[in-house]
DNA sequence: GTGGTCTAGACCACG
DNA sequence: GTGGTCTAGACCACC
């Protein structure tokens, strides 16, 4: 279900958070699923059960699961991230944005890229 | 001619190399300008000579600046970084693309948000 | 009668506890009742029978209710938790009132404050 | 500096975190100045240095201070935490008052309440 | 020396 | 069995 990059820099909670939360962004894991328990997934992916309770602590606070304890952790409904995580984006786009201009593309190129990484849709 | 932000998260060397690349993309500093040597800037910000002489290496090797042993730091001309830079940029932009897409954002209002932010030129 | 929040970080029991007592003081409940059974109310709220004993415990601990082995628990007189409940409910305003102090409220705005919390009455 | 309560049931790093959040509120601590370290810290109240790490991290994220990797923690300015810090506290006092309501205070008894712990303040 | 991350192993409250 | 907390000890990047 998660791979991880043992030589990647960033630490690896990082990465446990980052993957389950765009599997719940892209709707892989419908609300109100139970994921695997701390200790059960800090064996799948062999590390430290503190690592994946740090990263279930992070993924909780931003809203992306709710925990029960002693019963587990579970996905949460959109509305719980779905703000927040928008204005992240937009900011990340803006500053990617900003670096396209700052290097010199022009306005028709950038729109033709854009248009071309979404040429699946419409 | 640079502002360091010490509490951001990121290395000292790390926020010059940015900096001095910024500047030397921009047009700012034109090729085989010399450079502050690594005392002299590492002074100006406060800051200890290794965290610069970092910074150097790192612009060296990504072909901003050449370095002449015993004479200083000079920028390089645009044709050392040009190439590296677009493809890195570009890589930034695809996937910030992505990521607006996984979040709901339709064709249409990505390339809106583009028109808005370029919209000085043109 | 009582609505749980198994996402709330406090454990069952004392969800279970908030609930009835505060059935208990605002009249709801009045003296001598019988309250549901230990197993009626665990299977009612879906809950271990062990938390609703330990809830109960609570209640009778605090003068909320008394038991009568055999025979089943039934709600106590007023006067067994009046004072204590008082006293505890005091506190915890006094509290309150310290922290709004220290972060810099005026003794006008927290009257005011209070004036339009309890508006309904008088 | 800081008394911990190890019989108390809530975690240290929460204690850690209330005290200096309190000691930064009160003004006690000016903005700028720097917190013991995260070792140096857990040596003197005979902890592990994970918990204070813990708590210096919490309080980061809470505005109260903020972080110099490689130098130390550093006293934030009050802009950083004032504002969720007051809705907090009027959240608490609202929850105060419905108790005091519940248990049969008047209007006039609170304000009379108020009154006297304020008395101090004009 | 500083903060940041990770491991290994332990204990506790809850249900 | 589950999550939550804590300890002891280690390694790393940064400055």
């Amino acid at each position: 279900m998660i791979i991880l990059d043992f030589r990647d820099k960033r630490p690896i909670y990082e990465q446990v958070v980052e993957k389950l939360s765009q599997l719940i962004i892209c709707g892989a894991l419908s609300a109100d699923t139970r994921l695997p328990s701390v200790r059960n997934l800090a064996m799948d992916l062999s590390v430290n059960p503190n690592t994946i309770q740090r990263a279930y602590a992070i993924l909780e606070q931003e809203g992306y699961i709710y925990t029960i304890t002693g019963r587990g952790n579970y996905i949460a409904s959109p509305a719980s991230w779905q703000k927040g995580k928008l204005s992240e984006v937009i900011d990340e786009l803006t500053k990617a944005l900003e670096k396209s201009r700052l290097v010199g593309m022009s306005k028709t190129e950038v729109l033709a890229f854009v248009d071309q990484t979404y040429k699946n849709e419409e």
